[in-house]
DNA sequence: AGTATAACCTGTCTGC
DNA sequence: TGCAGACAGGTTATAC
C-alpha cells in the first residue's frame, strides 16, 4: 500500500514515539515476517538496545538501534506500523511486536506480504540495489535522463525500484497524467521538454502526497491511526469512467504488466507506441 | 534487456 | 444466499 509519501509519513510521525526508546520486548506472532534471521537471534540481537534513528530509504523504513543494527522493514500492500499504549489491545494482524518502555510498536500486515530484515549494514541486502532518490542531491536532469535510455514504457520505467526509488502504481499514473505522456510511451522516446516536465512533475506530486500526508484508500494508515488525504486530489487513480478533471473525456484503466494504469486517452496522447 | 506470468497472502466487491 | 472471479498503495523468481 505505500508508496513514498506514504513511507515519508509514517516515518516522520514515527520518530517522536520512538526514537530513545529502549526495545524491552520483542514477540513475533508471525515468523515468516523476518527475513534474514531466526527469531531467536532477532530477540537476542534487540531486546536491550536503544531506537537511534528512524529513516526512510526508497519504500523502506530503516531503524537504527544502539548495536550498530539496522531493521529495515517494506510494508508491501497492507503493513502497518503503529504506536500504541501498552494496554491496548492489538491490532488484528500482528506479525511482530516490540514492546518498549513507555509504549509498543507493532507490524500489522494483513495480507502478510511485508518483510523485515536486520541488516548490519543499511545498504546491503534489500537496500543494496535501489535507484535514484527523488528527493536526494544526485536527482539532476541529467541522471533522470541516463535513467530514461531504456526502451522500457515510461510507467514501468517509474514503478522499477532499481531506476527510481519511491513511485507506485497510484504516483505513476499522477504523474503521468501531470506530464500529459501517455503510460506506455517508450522511455528513450521521451522528448527534451517531456523529460523536463516529468523530472518537475516526480518531486511535485510525491511533495504534494506527503503535505497530504498520503493516500488513504482502504488501509494505509499513519503509527496513531489517522488517515492521509491525498485521495481526494487523485486525478486520475482509481476514477475509471470518470471525467477528466483537463479535458472531461473519459479516463480508461487498461493494464500494463499485470497492473492497472488509470489515464485520459484523450490528453495523455504522445505516441502510444515507439 | 524486456516482458509475461505466477507466486507470495487475505480481504472485499461484483456478477451470475 | 452462495460461489467464482477480479482486484488491491509491492516485489521477486522463473521462463521465453
Amino acid at each position: 500500500m505505500p508508496e513514498l509519501p506514504e513511507v515519508e509519513t509514517i516515518v516522520n510521525r514515527l520518530k517522536p514515539h520512538i526514537q530513545s526508546q529502549k526495545i524491552i520486548e520483542v514477540s513475533i506472532p508471525d515468523k515468516k515476517a523476518l527475513k534474514n534471521i531466526a527469531p531467536q537471534t532477532f530477540k537476542e540481537r534487540l531486546v536491550g538496545t536503544t531506537i537511534k534513528k528512524v529513516r526512510r530509504k526508497g519504500k523502506f523504513i530503516i531503524i537504527a538501534v544502539s548495536n550498530d543494527l539496522f531493521l529495515a522493514i517494506h510494508l508491501r500492500m497492507t503493513g502497518k506500523l503503529l504506536v500504541l499504549s501498552p494496554e491496548d489491545s492489538n491490532p488484528p494482524y500482528p506479525r511482530v511486536v516490540f514492546r518498549l518502555k513507555t509504549n509498543k510498536l507493532i507490524f500489522d500486515d494483513m495480507r502478510r506480504l511485508g518483510t523485515l530484515h536486520l541488516l548490519s549494514d543499511p545498504n546491503s541486502g534489500p537496500l543494496a540495489k535501489l535507484g535514484l532518490e527523488p528527493f536526494s542531491e544526485e536527482y539532476t536532469l541529467s541522471r533522470l535522463k541516463q535513467i530514461l535510455q531504456s526502451t522500457q514504457e515510461i510507467k514501468r520505467l517509474l514503478l522499477d525500484q532499481k531506476k527510481i526509488v519511491g513511485i507506485g502504481n497510484i504516483y505513476a499514473c499522477e504523474i503521468l497524467f501531470k506530464t500529459k505522456l501517455n503510460p506506455w510511451k517508450k522511455a528513450s522516446n521521451l522528448g527534451e521538454e517531456e523529460i523536463k516536465r516529468l523530472y518537475k512533475a516526480i518531486p511535485a506530486i510525491l511533495s504534494q502526497a506527503i503535505k497530504a500526508q498520503g493516500t488513504t484508500i482502504d488501509t494505509y494508515e499513519t503509527p496513531e491511526g489517522k488517515s492521509g488525504n491525498f485521495q481526494f486530489t487523485l486525478q486520475v487513480y482509481g476514477r475509471e469512467d470518470k471525467p477528466c478533471p483537463r479535458c472531461k473525456s473519459v479516463i480508461k484503466r487498461d493494464a500494463q504488466g499485470g497492473r492497472s494504469t488509470y489515464y485520459c486517452p484523450s490528453c495523455q496522447t504522445s505516441n502510444r507506441k515507439e
